[in-house]
RNA sequence: GGGCGUAUAGCUCAGCUGGGAGAGCGCUACCCUUACAAGGUAGAUGUCGGCGGUUCGAUCCCGUCUACGCCCACCA
């Protein structure tokens, strides 16, 4: 108890130490609690690539306090962190860094060469978000860490890519997908952001063959006639229901190719008439199907034309786009030019412009699986929160489109398909085969490309809890843990993330991944604007860490976390919290040098003092609402109600009034009530530790008794109906409003804070008065009323004083002769207006006799009572009036 | 084009199943009161986006308009 408190919180000195403290004697690890039920939440792995933003920061923070409340509880609790190799991402930076340093390309090393440099860049640079996590406090179980490349994820992906595969919902197709030129490597539909373009709908005439007749198309992508293997109309379309059947010529390239009619055409759009690119336009693709057109491939992997494009071989989309204009034009074929904005997709990663184009890939079917999903939520198997999101995962679900589940990258999980170089024979396998199962022949080819990043994501629920290695699983839990609780993150990948784990969760093991989703808010900046490097506007919060503390950060975060979209971050309101975290130190402070004369339980209940069952029953009822917020993902709540009890409970009334009984009270009066304070602080930091791990747990130091363990680890408090006292509370709550009447009335007229002042009370309740009377020393402690003279209301009033009145109370303080009598009257005239207001409201519904008939009981007896006390109010304020000759 | 969401104090946001509005920050005045000036006490501020409707009563429910977000979508 000797050691120096430093007057103002110093979080660096408070934080640092205590994590290493918790993860070394295992406190993070899954221990079977008093509850005998689990609960556990699998991390949203961050990129192997990432750095902690703000989302982060939240999206932890959240599932930390979670996990810290439900481990206090006395649930046996798993948070399972782990990483993403980031596929696109990843492989990225490492082409970068080796452009960079040597000045190749990726494709200047075989696979392995590269594969081992990224494995290289990884262990040297990767990660370093992992520590930025411990910084924050995240209490995830580190043992079980999982990094998505590990070899038990890869066997798990290789598992149910096998099992997909000899279900046959997983195929090997010639499709049309979105190409990236810049990854080079087909991307899934999630991953194409669509974004607006100024462009152009170029008006182009089609030669028609024998005859002197024109078909006039519309395009935005006039480069892609190249590629153009018919031409539809709409089969009602009278203007050019003759030429169904007859021949186009393509300009430039002169192909023939047929006037078809297909009912996608929309008379209204365009010119009617429609230009089909079966190789590189979605639409198009499925009309070449309906019509057995053939397909050409314009474009090479680099997004640049290719050989069946003559003269224009090896142009850039852009410049072959130009240059077929000009040759259009040149042939007086080019009709019109219209300007025109269009949404065009954009790869999320790449920021390159999608290219549609035919390749081969390989596609899960969802459909089966995707209703499966939505009748998980639809039937309550899992529920998200706020309920909102569910119509947005549903009107995903609700028209799935397969899955393009291949990349052509090298950096991920290869696909488990083999080939015989033999008989061509084409199987999956788990582990890599030696001989051909057919010919058994040992010339045998994997397929070369990797996995989409997310497949490997969808399982990892279960991954993490050793799926499908059945020691594995064992040994980590997974019966036990599986289902997870419940699933936090942003929802930016509800389509990518979170509806796959639903999918794969169910096909694999016939269950849902987890009970409950929670979906927190996106973090902007104060404005609501997106944080990002281009508006400058981002907020590191490894900076804010290191000057406001982790703890008031996570405050900050958990405080404007509910059932919001968007949480629109204020650097100041940190500053704010972080002022709050400093009021707990100071309150920690004020009752230190009494610890050691605190009885380590609370005395007799009877022997308890009206200000002790008073904060009591306020503490209960502020337990009562955390823990109730905590159960629905309301952190705004639970810090609310935790801020105003410190505040405006524990330290502006209870330390307050606790001041006159420590310095001045019997010893068993200071022992009391230090017994009391220190019960109390204990259980608010216990309460608050869920949100402010660092600043709970190093005061817990000094709270707790030597044979007890760390606050991490303590019962969180619980409404305790042994300790709830409502009368007290309601007496409380009247002294406080007549103590703020009257430092209300000292501040009317300057009375300085030291000056001394007379106070009369009256009232008719013999109750109060007693009660006020016996509160007399706090009168002067708190409003500096060194004489309190408490009558009934037969007594006559003194003249010419302060005056107020609460419903049951009438105050006065006598300074004839000080006071400016106008002033004072004035202020008083205010006040009974108000009342009066007040008073001829509930007087008019009262009166209303619909009103009477129709509203509950409760309520008119509320409202009859406020219209009682205004009344009262109203009635002493006039009497006083009266007092001073008006 | 469809869908979702938001408009409440100067700023950022709460407001539970309808009974007449709250918090934090900021602001004003006065205070260095022995836990805390990262503090204390007191105070000011709102046609609860506009217009209709339902109801005894609407910030809350319904309709509509306006503004701003976000998501989805193949209008060539």
């Amino acid at each position: 108890m000797s050691e120096q408190l430093s007057k103002t919180y110093d979080p660096q000195a408070v934080e640092s130490g205590l994590y290493d403290m918790w993860e070394q004697k295992g406190l993070f690890r899954p221990q079977p609690g008093k509850k005998q039920e689990t609960f556990s939440i699998t991390m949203p792995p961050p990129n192997v690539t990432g750095k902690l933003h703000m989302g982060h920061a939240l999206d932890t923070v959240a599932q930390d306090a979670l996990i810290r409340y439900k481990r206090m509880k006395g649930f046996e609790t798993i948070w399972v962190p782990g990483m993403d190799h980031a596929g696109i991402a990843t492989q990225s930076v490492v082409e970068k860094q080796v452009a960079k340093e040597e000045k190749k390309r990726r494709q200047d090393f075989s696979r392995e060469q590269f594969l081992e440099k990224i494995w290289a860049w990884k262990n040297e640079y990767g990660g370093a978000i992992l520590s930025q996590l411990k910084a924050l406090g995240a209490s995830c179980d580190w043992d079980n860490f999982l990094f998505t490349m590990d070899d038990h994820a890869n066997k798990a992906v290789k598992h149910c890519f096998v099992k997909l595969y000899n279900s046959g919902l997983i195929y090997q197709s010639d499709y049309i997908v979105n190409w990236d030129p810049k990854l080079q490597s087909a991307i899934s539909d999630a991953e194409v952001e669509h974004k607006e373009i100024k462009g152009a709908f170029y008006h182009i005439k089609y030669p028609v063959k024998d005859s002197d007749q024109m078909l006039e198309i519309a395009t935005t992508r006039p480069e892609t006639m190249l590629g153009d293997t018919a031409v539809a109309v709409n089969p009602e379309d009278e203007r050019f229901k003759h030429l169904v059947g007859k021949t186009a010529i393509i300009p430039l390239c002169n192909r023939e190719v047929p006037i078809i009619a297909d009912t996608y055409v929309d008379l209204e759009v365009g010119t009617g008439c429609l230009k089909v690119t079966p190789g590189h336009d979605f639409n198009d693709f499925e009309i070449g199907r309906r019509h057995k057109l053939p397909i050409i491939k314009i474009l090479s992997k680099d997004g640049r034309l290719n050989e069946e494009c003559g003269k224009y071989h090896g142009l850039t989309v852009d410049k072959g786009r130009k240059a077929v204009l000009e040759d259009l034009k040149g042939l007086e074929l080019l009709v019109k030019v219209e300007k025109h904005t269009h949404q065009v997709g954009h790869g999320d990663r790449s920021k390159a412009i999608i290219e549609p184009m035919v390749s081969k890939q390989w596609f899960l079917n969802v459909n089966e699986m995707a209703s499966e999903a939505t009748e998980a939520v639809r039937d309550d198997r899992m529920r998200f929160y706020p309920k909102g999101w569910e119509n947005t995962l549903f009107s995903w679900l609700d028209n799935p489109r397969d899955w393009c589940i291949s990349r052509q990258l090298w950096w991920g999980h290869q696909i488990p398909v083999y080939y015989c170089d033999q008989c061509q024979h084409q199987w999956a396998a788990e582990d890599r085969p030696e001989n051909c199962p057919k010919c058994q022949s040992d010339q045998l080819t994997q397929d070369p490309d990797v996995l989409d990043t997310w497949f490997s994501s969808g399982l990892w629920p279960m991954t993490t809890l050793g799926w499908p290695d059945p020691q594995m699983m064992k040994e980590k839990g997974f019966e036990r843990f599986f289902p997870t609780s419940v699933l936090v993150t942003g929802f930016d990948i509800i389509f990518f993330w979170v509806a796959r784990m639903m999918m794969m969760s169910l096909k694999m093991e016939k269950q849902v991944p987890f009970d409950k989703i929670y979906i927190h808010a996106i973090v902007n900046d104060k404005h609501g604007k997106k944080m990002s490097k281009s508006s400058n506007n981002g907020i590191d919060p490894m900076e804010i860490i290191e000057q406001y503390g982790a703890d008031a950060m996570r405050f900050t975060l958990a405080a404007g976390s509910g059932y919001n979209r968007n949480l629109n971050l204020d650097p100041q309101r940190i500053g704010g919290y972080r002022n709050f975290i400093n009021k707990i130190w100071n309150a920690f402070r004020f009752i230190h040098p009494f610890l050691e004369q605190a009885d380590s339980t609370l005395p007799k209940l009877s022997e308890l003092d009206h200000h002790e069952r008073w904060i009591l029953t306020e503490f209960n009822q502020t337990a009562k609402v955390v823990n109730h917020a905590m159960d629905e993902f309301r952190f705004d709540d639970a810090c609310s109600a935790i801020y105003a009890f410190v505040y405006n409970k524990f330290c502006s009334w209870f330390i307050e009034l606790s001041k006159g009984v420590l310095h001045e009270g019997s010893p068993a009066e200071t022992q009391r009530r230090a017994t009391v304070l220190k019960f109390t602080f204990r259980k608010v930091i216990a309460l608050l530790h869920p949100m402010t791990p660092f600043i709970t747990e190093n005061l817990w130091s000094h709270l707790k008794s030597d044979d007890e363990r760390e606050l991490i680890i303590q019962d969180f408090p619980e409404f305790d109906a042994n300790l709830d006292f409502p009368e007290d509370g309601q007496q409380m709550n009247h002294m406080v409003e007549v103590i703020t009447a009257i430092r209300n009335l000292r501040a009317s007229v300057d009375i300085k804070p030291k000056e001394e002042i007379t106070v009369q009370l009256f009232s008719d309740s013999a109750k109060m008065s007693e009660y006020l009377k016996a509160q007399q020393i706090n009168f002067y402690q708190l409003a500096k009323v060194d004489q309190l003279i408490v009558s009934d209301k037969s007594v006559s009033r003194p003249k010419k004083s302060l005056m107020a009145a609460t419903d049951q109370v009438e105050i006065f303080i006598p300074l004839e002769g000080v006071i400016d009598l106008d002033q004072q009257i004035a202020r008083m005239k205010k006040e009974l207006a108000k009342v009066e207001g007040e008073l001829g409201r509930h007087q008019k519904k009262l009166a209303n006799k619909n009103f009477a008939d129709n509203a509950p009981n409760e309520v008119i007896a509320e409202v009859r009572a406020k219209a009682d006390a205004a009344q009262k109010k109203l009635a002493a304020i006039n009497q006083a009036l009266l007092l001073f000759g008006v």
